[in-house]
DNA sequence: CTATTGGTACAGCCACATTTGAAGCGTAGG
DNA sequence: CCTACGCTTCAAATGTGGCTGTACCAATAG
């Protein structure tokens, strides 16, 4: 629901597919993501509540990385999906 | 992208739902959707122009029904999915 | 034919997300 | 310490999408 909104904003899908490639600093996202540093800052944060990405600060630079259930938890979240139901 | 922005909405997330269980007269999702007819209609050309969804009138009634490549489409528009190479 | 019901289209308002610009934090190095 | 760099966050301006109300079209019933 909210996971949808989340990867539907152009930046932030790139974002993720970016990262489905591979972890990335900051800066490396930067130069495929065509945005200001800190709008895609903003979005980061955005995926980071999500839950659909995750971070870890290397130095100076802030490495980010797919969360590891993300695919499986956007496909869940397709309308249609199959519901889970055994908790 | 566009597919991802018509699903992110709850309105139209929860008519896909309903779409994915059956074929559904405008007069049951009413039912099934609480929101005012004048904005389920609204939704409903929005899935429309997206493709998700198809029409076709019965009498009085409209139809409406999941598109078949549906979920197809939306698993392959998700970021990372893999991407179709051979055109 | 008219009345009624089901559904659609259009125009305007408003809220919310997005964007911008500037300031703030934390870390590395001189 | 002080500066430079990487990144984040805040505050205010902007815009786009969704909602409401109204008018409109299509088809059946009487």
């Amino acid at each position: 629901m909210a996971l949808l909104e989340a990867v539907s904003d152009p930046v932030r899908w790139t974002v993720l597919d970016v990262l489905s490639h591979g972890p990335q600093c900051v800066c490396d996202l930067q130069e495929r993501v065509p945005v200001p540093g800190n709008l895609l800052s903003y979005h980061l944060k955005v995926l980071r509540t999500a839950g659909l990405v995750t971070t870890s600060r290397r130095g100076r630079w802030v490495d980010y990385a797919l969360a590891g259930e993300a695919h499986a938890r956007l496909a869940a979240a397709l309308p249609g999906a199959p519901r889970e139901v055994a908790p």
